[in-house]
DNA sequence: TTTATTAATCGTAATATTGCGATTAATATT
DNA sequence: AATATTAATCGCAATATTACGATTAATAAA
């Protein structure tokens, strides 16, 4: 096994858990806030900055792409990432649908 | 390999991406906005409501717990789970913290 | 006491993730 | 043309995750 069955929840459900994925890993949360403080968005220093290989670091980004909250585009030999401020914008849109699903939580009721 | 160098990040990175992990899942999701929907918080009835086979669920539920975004209390054959409502306000903390950090974004020059 | 119910845990299988060295493809530079 | 730089990808190893049947320990009910 190992995959999850997707059919038994809901669009929501689905889109935040990918999203929570992409950020479930201190090194990519790491990635974006490197991303945003950068002037510019030359994007190898990612490699310097982060202190993994750049193997993984690349790995990591694909991951981050993949879950649409960064672009990529290339510029000559290097690749300028960015984060996409609209992606952003929908994960927000989204975790506020899960808190506000959680608002109406009665636990101190009973734990 | 496939153990995370800690060392390389913040606290405030390796916290966050905890948490995203615990909600990296849609099952993990669904169990938070089941816990928060039921009245009571007899909780044997999310296997039924999840759809997932009991031993599963009890492992999304140790996830949740290992975060500390619920909690369980015995009350005798059966165990009560709930939402802390603690948890989630630190989560809120956090997030809210990742995007301010990344608020500064300035993306949308060179992407 | 015997039987039923509940939920954790064990064991197993399939798959995914994390990490990196080595290689590769692409573009720059000399 | 030859060389350097950059970043993706391959291949591998270690570990983690997801899922479930079976078992177990605990309590409740008969």
């Amino acid at each position: 096994m190992g995959a999850t069955k997707e059919q038994l929840f809901t669009d929501h459900q689905t889109r935040l858990a990918a999203y929570a994925k992409a950020l479930a890993h201190p090194a990519r949360i790491a990635i974006l806030q490197q991303l945003s403080k950068l002037d510019s968005c030359v994007c190898g220093d990612l490699v310097t900055d982060i202190g993994l290989a750049q193997a993984t670091v690349s790995q990591h980004l694909k991951e981050l792409k993949k879950a649409g909250l960064i672009q990529g585009t290339i510029e000559g030999v290097r690749v300028c990432y960015c984060i996409d401020p609209e992606a952003l914008t929908i994960l927000k849109k989204e975790l506020n649908l899960l808190f506000d699903s959680l608002q109406s939580c009665k636990s101190t009721e009973c734990c």
